[in-house]
Formats: structure tokens, sequence, C-alpha cells
DNA sequence: CTGTTAGCGCGTTCAA
DNA sequence: TTGAACGCGCTAACAG
């Protein structure tokens, strides 16, 4: 089979324990030995098992990664960026995908993870029970969306300064019947829509305008979600002139129901966005952008940090910045009225 | 610390083996005494390490997948997919994301996957050597990227079936100057742009158009490169009336473009993409549908098979189905004439 | 059906 | 600077 450190050691005329210093660039080791010892290694192909060197040493060099999806935009993004932080450092990623509920009660119940990694990065927010299974693996423990729990490191954005930035923009424009498409705090426990949803109202309130409830449809977050939202929103008796979509892809799917109502936009009706999705260009649409991959990156560098200075005082919440990009789908509302 | 087996072993009053036997399921363990032990291990929250297991039994129940990109749909989506496979079968899954050409030399210099997988799941083409590398774990390797190597099961589709019927669609239209956005074969050695670009040639044979070298134009499989690509053809002599992108991607870029000129999709240019994109139906763009989650699904599922019965022979090639979908970005050519 | 005995391949003492 | 001995936590082979 494949070498071991006993083959490199007897084809090296050295002990194991020589070979184990050498190879690993502990001090103890002539640089004669090292050298001839690290030749007959590469010659014989050898790497260390890591199954036997974590249970050797209690390291796993390992970094595990629990996500509610990893084909959306989003999390692909934050997944990309960490894995190339934390493989730069020569940790391996163990990623878990917890989309289903099947799949998120049989990853808690079994907690794979156990012994098995140095960090995790959530890119969902547990819940209380799951929260405490997490601190009990003993690790440090980060997550890069709204809503954290004791214990994790926070890496976000402000959403309630964004999505007031994405409000009030279409207030400046003129708009006064501005439509909002959110989505549901559950299952996922995160904060986001909830502080995005309180700015738009903190803005409307702040510029004398009236709350319509009927102004305001879940739209779930994805691309058909945002369809139905903005389809309901254009059945409303008076429909606005202006909709705010908490994410792009909403954003996307409102847009595709107004170019089949025959709606110009942003002559009709304007659209803001928000995470200035990949895409978010190429449509044009007006949003307010987060550093996507900048957050994953950002994450996985603070788990690498308490890693290296366990004793440090690790920081509770990592703020990134945002910004309204002004694109093509806002503009003021049209003077002969809604439609 | 966390409990270990001999804890549980103590706490149920009986031997390690038995632990060890009883939790994993096999046989020899009396119902009574099974019972006992695993109340016993769930009261102590044991989970048992993968580290000391896998040194133990050689299997580590761990796959490894490497991609060229994570944040991408097309890659994101086929990871998310295998996942799901893997994790119900009770496999986790290392990810290795390979993007860079520093993080593809340092992966097969050390080859962290060696004693660490019982198989390999590649989502890029790796070249004679990398393979070599691959092959010499000695596990069930796998890919889903046209131009599989060696030793690979491959899953994937008949490319040049599907870019024929692109073509062919827009040469039933009555279309006659016919582009084409590509991508270039290098650095990923794949064969998928090779192939949908060898059909463009054939359907172009086939119904007499002679081949204009103006009118294929390298898009590098991204938005933006979509967008340069088109950029170009409308600079040619004579423009295309129809253009084939070899994927949604470009295909968004291309359409961008023709946005900001003015042109009208598709009266004055037609447009068809290659994936079935997320956002495709959402811009209402024309395009070849590839099962891509199915893919991802599948080469999981033929990985696990292989892993429950070694001796089987391995399919070489499994095919998977694709179709036309007919949207709102093709139509005849203008009557009066291309602009 | 159950316990005992050996390793799996390494890292880490402690002596030399 | 080096090597021998030991143990990490578990599974497998063997005995009973």
């Amino acid at each position: 089979m494949t070498a071991s450190i006993t083959d490199v050691a007897r084809a090296a005329g050295v002990s194991a324990s020589t070979v184990s210093r050498a190879l690993r660039g502990r001090p103890g080791v002539s640089d004669e030995v090292r050298a001839q010892i690290t030749a007959v290694a590469a010659e014989l192909g050898y790497t260390a098992s890591r199954s036997a060197s974590s249970l050797a040493s209690g390291r796993t060099f390992t970094v595990g990664v629990i996500a509610p999806y990893v084909g959306r935009w989003f999390f692909g993004t934050v997944l990309d960026a960490a894995e190339k932080v934390f493989s730069a450092a020569g940790y391996d990623l163990l990623l878990y995908n917890l989309g289903t509920p099947e799949a998120r009660k049989r990853f808690f119940a079994k907690l794979p993870l156990r012994k098995r990694v140095d960090a995790v990065l959530s890119l969902l927010i547990p819940d209380e029970q799951e929260a405490a299974a997490l601190r009990s693996l003993g690790v440090p423990l980060a997550t890069t969306v709204g809503g954290a729990r004791e214990g994790f490191t926070a890496v976000g954005i402000d959403d309630h300064a964004g999505a007031t930035g994405a409000v009030r923009h279409l207030v400046n424009l003129g708009h006064r019947r501005i439509g909002m498409i959110s989505g549901a705090s559950e299952p996922l426990h995160w904060t986001t829509p909830v502080q995005r949803r309180q700015a738009y109202l903190d803005v409307l309130a702040d510029a004398g305008i009236a709350h319509d409830p009927a102004l305001e449809v879940d739209g779930g977050y994805t691309v058909e979600g945002g369809e139905r939202a903005m389809t309901e929103l254009l059945a409303a008796s008076r429909p606005p002139t202006a909709v705010f979509a908490q994410s792009d892809e909403m954003a996307m799917g409102a847009l595709r129901v107004l170019r089949r109502h025959r709606l110009a936009v942003p002559d009709d009706v304007s659209v803001v966005g928000f995470d200035d999705h990949e895409l978010a260009e190429v449509i044009g649409l007006t949003t307010v952008a987060q550093p996507v991959a900048g957050q994953g990156a950002e994450a996985a560098r603070l788990l690498l940090d308490r890693l290296d200075r366990p004793d440090a005082e690790p920081p509770r919440r990592v703020q990134m910045p945002i910004r309204l990009v002004l694109r093509e789908t806002t503009a003021p509302p049209n003077p002969r009225g809604p439609q």
C-alpha cells in the first residue's frame, strides 16, 4: 500500500520519531538528516495519515462548515471564499449541507463533527439547542449570518443601515407608495429579515408615509417567491410605484412579473434589491451591495486567528461595509400616476 | 473531555468491543445489552472518533470533492446535490476548491486526500499527471465534466447533441448569419467547448451555410466574457442575426450588451444559451437544459455503488438527458435585415 | 454472545 | 541530535 512513517524511517536509516520531527519542521534535527528524510519521503510519495496524526496529537487541521444551501449564490460565494482562506492555511474543509429538516436533524443527532474539526463556521443560525450542541464541541465558532448565538463570532453587515439606504433612495426619488418583498425569519432564525423590515418601517415613518400592510408581501428569498409577491402587490387596490426587495433574487422575480405585465422599469415601477448578486449588474438592478465573499474570508480568518492564539479575546461581532449601487431600475415615480 | 468508548464500556459494565459492536449494529450482541449500551452512550453524548475508527478499520466514510469553483452556479448546484446523496448515506464531504493555480499545485503536491477518503468526485478535468495522482489513491473516482480520464466514471451529457439542437433551432427559424460565443478548452482540459463548437460547425455545414470565422468569439464562460464577445460580434462588418452562446452566463452578458445597444431581442437578434441556469427562466432565455443537480446526485450514487460492491464493473460513462427549452429570446430574423 | 489481545500510524514523552 | 517506549480511541481476530 501507500508508504507509512516507518517505511520512510527504514529507507532513511533513522527512527520514526526523527522522520516525524523532520517532516513537520520541528527543531532538533540536523540539516543533513532532515534533507535526507525529505528526499526519501518525496521519493516514496509519503504523506502522513491525517487519522493517525490527529489521533495522536488531538489536532485535526480540519474545519467544519455547515450551510443551509450550497447551490444558492450567496452561500456558494461565502463558502468559496472561506475555503480559499482555510486551504491556504493548511486546513481542510468538511462541508455539511443542512438544507432539509432531515439532514439537519441527522446532523445534530450524530454531530459528526465531534473530534473531527478544530473549528466550525456556520452559514445558518442554529436554534438554542443546536447552538449548545456546537458549543459542546469545544472549538472556536463563527457565523456569517445575522442573528448570532452566544459563543459565536459573528461577521456580518448592518442590515438596518443597508435597508435604510435602499428605502430612503426610493423616498428621495419621490415615491410614496413603496412596497416591500420580505422574507420570513423562520425557519432559519435569522434576524436579517427583521432588521431590514424595521428599516423600511423607520424610513416610512421618518418621511411621514403611513404604513400600508397590503404593500408588504413575503417572498421567501427566492426568485419564485419574488414573482408571487410581485403578483400580489400588483393586485392591490393601489399598487406601489416602487418596491424594495430584501434580496436580489426576489427582485429578479419581481422584474420578471413586471415585464410579463408590460410594466416598464423604472418608468412605471422602480425596484431596488439587496445583495449585489453576481447577475445584478447584468440586469441593471439597483441594489445594496454587501461583500459576500469578503464575509466568508473574514470569518475564516477570524477562526484561524483563534486557533493560533487560543487565549486572545475573540471579537463578538465584525461589521463589513455596505453601499447602495445605483443602476437602472430606479427612477422618480411616473407623473401620470401608477400604471 | 468528551466520552470515549471505554467510558461507555465502563458505565455500561461491558467491554469496549461490545460497545463498538452494539453501536455499529453488528450482529453478536443481545438485544438487551445493545439497548443498555445505546442508552448509556446517549446519556454520555458519546460519538465515535472518526480518526480512531478509520485508523483501525481503514474506512473513512468520507468522500473528497475537488472543484474549480464553488461560487459559480453550475458547480455549486452539482456540489449541493452530491452532498445530499453522500450525507444521506452517512458519508462526510471534504471539499477542495482548486480554482487558483497555486491551490491546485498545493493540492496535488501534498495530496491531502491520501488515506483520508473512500472515494473522490472531481468537478474538474485533471491533466494526465494529476489523474495519475488521483488514481494512486486507490479509491473509486468519478467526474461530472466532459473529458474524463482513464479510471474515472464520467457522468455527463451529449454536448454535441445539445449544441446541435440549439443551432438547428436557429437555422430552422431562418437565420443564416449565426454567431457563436464559445469558451476555451484550456486551462480546464475539458472537451465541452470542443464538442459544442463541432456541433455548430456541423449544423452550419448541413444547412449549406459557409462558416465565417469572424462570427466565432471566445467568451471564457463568464458573464463579462459574454459581454466582450457580443460587443465584438456587433462590430463585425456583417453582424449576426442570431447568436449561440455556449453557456447561459455568456448569453446573459450578450443580452446585456444588446440592451445597451438598443437592439431588441429577439426582434433584431436572437440568442440561445446552454445550461438552463436558475435565472434563465427569469430573463426568458431560450436554452439547452441539462440536469445539473441530477449529474451531481448521479455521480455520487455511482460512487456509493462502487463502495458497496467493489468488484462490480463500474460504468465508464453515464449520459444524462438534455432538452431544448424555448423561451423568449429566439425568433425568425427581422425581415428588414440585420439591425 | 462476550471479553481479551493486537495492532492501525502517528506524536510525544523521556533517556541516552 | 536521536531513538525507544507509550498511548491516542477504535476495530478486528481470536478465545472462550
